[in-house]
DNA sequence: CTTGACTCCGTACCATGGTACGGACTCTAG
DNA sequence: CTAGAGTCCGTACCATGGTACGGAGTCAAG
């Protein structure tokens, strides 16, 4: 069985340090299973979709706080807080996603240049994000 | 005029604080314009926009040293070196931007199931960015 | 039933990205 | 020409997100 890991293991397969899970614990933003009396703790597959799901959110740049919202949101649905919060999340999406086209946009733009070898000095990339 | 702009005007335009503007400079971000001998620096409007480059480069997940290099492409092109940079460049934004859409249809679905009552307890956020 | 690897827990340390502060200087409006 | 705001520069401090360490306990393969 692949579930019921140690936290090693469990480090290894999200791609972590052990560190890591302990301090995400220590954070609130996965729970400690409870401890068999005596002895170690296990981990369900469940706990490596978390701690994937908190990387890569950070990748797209939200914080470990901004994270822990966005799981309560999974955990508990169904009122008005929860519907606003999802809302304005996103919301900040939809931002980010406008920028990274525009910076793709920006790069494909300098490729093109790099390979007609039109030394514009046009400065493509400041140019995509330079609205206020 | 709106050009030529003390640092602290700079600030406000980029809506930044002044300690900012002078942690970039020393950052290698952005040039200090030359001292006039005894008297204070000015800052055209091109500062402005490479610092709302560098916050928003940010807030989608590049650090500080990754918006150093592209800034840098910005500057050097044609090279063979520059090239291959943009191009990964745009790989990792390509990643983004698939994470970022699956992020986005999973707050939709959880806003569709908000609305409906359905309390399914599935967990679509995390499953949006659950693969390994 | 031992031995080596791993867990547990607390505490200390680290890098990144700033922010604050203080004393000397400079600029500008009145 | 003077007062108050802003600049300059160095240094100190801060929050976030980890990472390292050490001593005691536990587990599991041989």
């Amino acid at each position: 069985m692949t579930s019921e890991l140690t936290i090693g293991r469990l480090a290894d397969e999200a791609g972590v340090n052990v560190e890591t899970i302990r301090y995400y614990q220590r954070r609130g933003l996965m729970a400690e299973p409870d401890k068999p009396a005596s002895g170690h703790r296990r981990y369900g597959p469940a706990a490596i979709k978390r701690v994937r799901f908190i990387k890569r959110a950070q990748v797209l740049g939200f914080t470990l706080e901004e994270v822990a919202s966005m799981l309560e949101l999974d955990e508990a649905c169904a009122c008005a807080e929860t519907r606003e919060l999802a809302g304005h999340k996103l919301q900040v999406i939809e931002e980010k996603l406008a920028d990274l086209k525009a910076m793709r946009k920006a790069l494909l733009a300098l490729l093109r240049q790099c390979d007609t070898g039109a030394a514009t000095g046009s400065c493509p990339i400041i140019h995509a994000l330079a609205a206020d």
